[in-house]
DNA sequence: GTCTATAGCTTGATAGAC
DNA sequence: GTCTATCAAGCTATAGAC
């Protein structure tokens, strides 16, 4: 995102890095204009109120990794038809650009994520947020996802779609904490080997509902 | 946790609400103070420093789960002997205190593990305190796991475990999200309808690690 | 677009009377 | 244990010169 280091991406980048590590309300404007070396009057300048920064942090790239997921999604989608598309491509399509960004990305695509694992699981940000940004996109999942299970509950379904939003956004957090419980085995940084476990995971997790609700 | 209203308690109380709903750095003493009907003075006086306070909600529950968790464990393992106990119940075991308090605790058990899924996804305070809380036991059930599994690979066990952490967290988080996406058919307060699905799916989850390194 | 200066407020924390 | 009073520091946000 350092497309050009223009006063405004200066602020954003910032920002981005300071909102990972410590929470919208753990960083003040000051902070982040220092960390960008610019003057705290451009941020109000540039952007009006600290939440309007924020807002504006988690939309630039949110329109990028939409484009890709629903590009994928509807990938898979051709290529099995006329028959629905097999759940694990639908799951990896889920995911995959998210992952991927998050290893290979760079510093502010990591800090973007784990942004979205906070506000994920934040009462009063999350729900908002997720919603604006991310509604549409789940939906169209939870869709192909229905046309491959027609025989599911769609409650179950939902819930499903709801366990894999906090495995995924966990492993975006940047804790340390899966490191230090496996002595060092799993470092929280491999995102190839989530990716590489994520998907059965949750494809085998969704398959245990796959006709629970037919007795 | 209204155990006797004292100001202790009191100031525990409000911290422990007004954390759950903007965190750590959203809130102030003063907040904390007002909302307890209590000087502001006594915070300090009672705690010290505002991450003490913090630190004294976190823990006041951390044992009463802690205590009754490894109860369930280690019954699910007598029931079982001499065979290993069965995943699904290691998993229910590991669960099922957190849910069943969430849902029939009370106000302040809701807002507590809504503190936990926030720190859980948190970088900065993430990785400090559920590791100084929640790890001995963690470790614990990965042992379990390991005795009823032991053809895996130890690193699929890890990854599997953090996939559970993420999915059970995020069910605390108190976000309205999955009800928001169901158009209401999925409300997020009922924990029933998770822990019904929760069990069975990341039993499926890990069950698809069975032998997958054999090959 | 950028900077200085500042208004007006809230913060965490404490000293000292009761 | 409780309260009043207060400090120094930091905060958001803006007005106005350049």
């Amino acid at each position: 995102m350092s497309d050009k280091k223009t006063t405004k991406n200066l602020i954003l980048d910032a920002a981005e890095k300071l909102f990972a590590a410590r929470g919208f309300y753990g960083v003040s404007i000051r902070q982040i204009t220092t960390e960008a070396s610019v003057d705290p009057a451009l941020a109000s300048y540039h952007f009006g109120k600290k939440k309007d920064i924020f807002d504006a942090v988690m939309l630039r790239r949110a329109e990028i990794l939409n484009r890709e997921r629903i590009q994928m999604l509807d990938d898979c989608i051709r290529r099995a038809k006329p028959n629905p598309a097999p759940l694990n491509e639908i799951i990896d399509a889920f995911t995959h650009a998210l992952l991927n960004r998050s290893n290979k990305g760079g510093a502010g695509w990591k800090s973007y994520f784990a942004i979205i694992a906070q506000i994920n699981n934040h009462a009063e940000l999350g729900g908002e947020i997720m919603t604006q940004y991310f509604d549409p996109l789940a939906k169209k999942f939870l869709s192909a996802i229905h046309a491959t299970m027609p025989e599911s509950n769609p409650e179950d379904l939902y819930w499903c779609y709801h366990f894999l939003s906090g495995a995924l956004t966990l492993t975006f957090s940047g804790t340390d904490r899966i490191s230090n419980l496996s002595n060092g085995l799993c470092p929280a940084s491999d995102l190839d080997a989530v990716h590489e476990r994520l998907v059965p995971f949750i494809t085998a997790g969704f398959e245990a509902f796959k006709a629970k609700y037919s007795n």
